[in-house]
DNA sequence: TTGACACAACGAAAGCGTTCGTAGTAACGT
DNA sequence: ACGTTACTACGAACGCTTTCGTTGTGTCAA
């Protein structure tokens, strides 16, 4: 049977940083999310570790208490909680317009020719296989 | 000249649902927000008032005060706004990556033929003005 | 003019997000 | 065994968001 997908917070700016890192570099303890988040600007090593102790009480992450140094993971995968975010946004900002999403994205910033073309791309998949 | 576009401050939840209320009602009174809020879910009429000096305070409204009933007014346009947000999004949960955007608004929820077109059409035209 | 009403202003409470300092504890080398 | 190091746990502070009660003040009708 179908596991009823959680129904977690949506993270905040702080925990979807180290989410971020989490996604990418696996499963980590405190100490290498630290680091990888000091690499950027100057923060406490306990400031992570207290952000990760409420994520894992919020469901956001699910920790591994097995080893001394705590080993800690996203609950969700990283497209997952990017449905939801993006989910959240379209009908908050945009009123449901994909379309009016994708404009305030591509106006946002410049974008290659070939990020276009792969969008077009995606787009076309996506419509063939949403037949 | 061009003005320098102001440095305003993510708007918060409750504050982005009054200033969609302003968008599509244009300059109104704390009543007329009032009771549009309302209509959808319980709030006191001071809630609503302090938000707008809240967001007044920040630079996200303008407020008329010639009239005994302030009209209140966003300061910046939709889509100003709508452009900040999905940039925002864009960076801190895309690693700025457009397609990934797109696929995670498209896959959070049903999405009709009309508007994938409408997408569609979109990036053509948005690529050939961007040339 | 007085009472009722509609409005703005203010203060304060409660909750949340973020940060950090301190304390406790297991592990490790000497 | 002892000190040092690498951790976790906890509490508390601070600021921001959201909410609401109270107060003060124009406005209007009787």
């Amino acid at each position: 049977m179908k596991q009823p997908t959680p129904d977690l917070p949506r993270p905040t700016d702080a925990e979807l940083e180290i989410l971020t890192i989490l996604w990418s570099r696996g499963p980590s303890t405190v100490r290498e999310v630290h680091e990888t988040i000091g690499a950027r600007k100057p923060t406490q090593y306990t400031t992570v570790l207290k952000l990760l102790q409420i994520m894992a009480e919020k469901g956001l992450v699910r920790r591994d208490e097995k080893q001394r140094a705590h080993i800690y993971e996203a609950t969700q995968p990283c497209e997952w909680t990017q449905r939801q975010l993006a989910g959240d946004l379209l009908d908050r900002a945009f009123s449901g317009s994909a379309k009016s999403l994708m404009l305030g994205a591509l106006s946002s910033r410049k974008v290659s020719r070939e990020e276009l073309a792969e969008l077009r791309k995606f787009l076309d998949e996506y419509d063939k296989g949403a037949r």
